[in-house]
DNA sequence: CGTTACCTGAAA
DNA sequence: TTTCAGGTAACG
């Protein structure tokens, strides 16, 4: 469900409303055991009960929630994950499976349909965040660096980008819409995007991740933000789930395969196969 | 490297 | 009934 624009939104809703609370209290449904990766759910009830939260961070994907003992809860929403304040008196959500009470009378709460999220507490996030890629609109995201993380590569470029340690926050909607933003066609060999077009990569992605922001993120069927309402950024999107419908930018027919694993969308003509190398005579 | 599994519900 | 889904880890 979320990448790094839906993500941030969630970040920037739930900042203001957590930081500085207690937590009061922190239920956990019996059949919510897979949502902790290692953690007993009596070990993650007493790591947070009566700590406070001191900072909300992200890193790609996951959430950091910063304890005032120097832990951290982190938090993965993978396909369904959501994260919402409520009024504690306030119904529970579909598929609630956990809530953690403030000290405000106000709760977290988590819902999951496909029970894919995870939550840790760790002693330092970098357990658990380590070995993403940069951030993709950090300084270190520079022309230059993602033309070395596609130079020999065979695999299609999309599927790099999608590599959370290559490059941390990317996923299938704003990678086909980088791709067609930077005119590339999602199945070219990584190590055969030029160097025009990978600069031109580099500005796409900073783009569209941008204006995902902005548009406060994509809801085409489950996100939601940190109050439990859904963006905007799908009403803008120029190829992602729009095959068979006409390209805004030429009018050709939206194309749709799978590439890396995953549904992925194109316009044929604004995104043409890259000219191969001349072979000598 | 690509494919499969994880899980549930909506859409085809 | 079958396919598909915004993610990732574990396979071969």
């Amino acid at each position: 469900m979320p990448e790094l624009p839906e993500v941030e939104t969630i970040r920037r809703d739930l900042e203001p409303l957590v930081t500085g609370r207690a937590i009061a209290a922190v239920e956990v449904a019996p059949d919510a055991i897979d949502l902790l990766a290692d953690m007993p759910i009596e070990a993650l009830r007493a790591a947070l009960t009566g700590r406070r939260f001191v900072s909300l961070g992200r890193r790609g994907k996951y959430l950091l929630f910063g304890l005032d003992d120097g832990r951290a809860l982190v938090v993965h929403l993978r396909m369904t994950g959501r994260l919402v304040h409520r009024a504690a008196a306030a119904p529970a959500l579909a598929h609630e499976r956990a809530r953690i009470a403030l000290d405000d009378g106000h709760h977290l709460r988590w819902s999951d349909m496909r029970k894919f999220g995870t939550w840790a507490v760790v002693d330092d996030p970098a357990e658990v965040v380590g070995k993403l890629g940069p951030e993709p609109l950090d300084a270190a995201f520079t022309p230059a660096f993602l033309r070395a993380l596609l130079a020999g590569r065979t695999a299609p470029v999309k599927a790099v980008l999608l590599d959370q340690r290559r490059v941390a926050g990317l996923g299938n909607i704003y990678v086909d819409e980088a791709l067609f933003a930077a005119r590339i066609r999602p199945d070219t060999p990584a190590g055969e995007v030029s160097r025009a077009a990978a600069a031109r990569l580099r500005d796409a992605c900073r783009e569209v991740l941008e204006h995902g922001i902005e548009n406060r993120g994509a809801s085409f069927s489950d996100y939601v933000d940190g109050q439990g309402d859904p963006g905007r950024q799908h009403e803008y999107v120029q190829v992602f789930r729009r095959h068979g419908k006409p390209c805004y930018a030429c009018g050709a027919e939206i194309a749709r395969a799978v590439v890396g694993g995953r549904g992925t969308h194109w316009c044929p003509r604004c995104q043409p196969k890259p000219r191969r190398r001349a072979a000598r005579a």
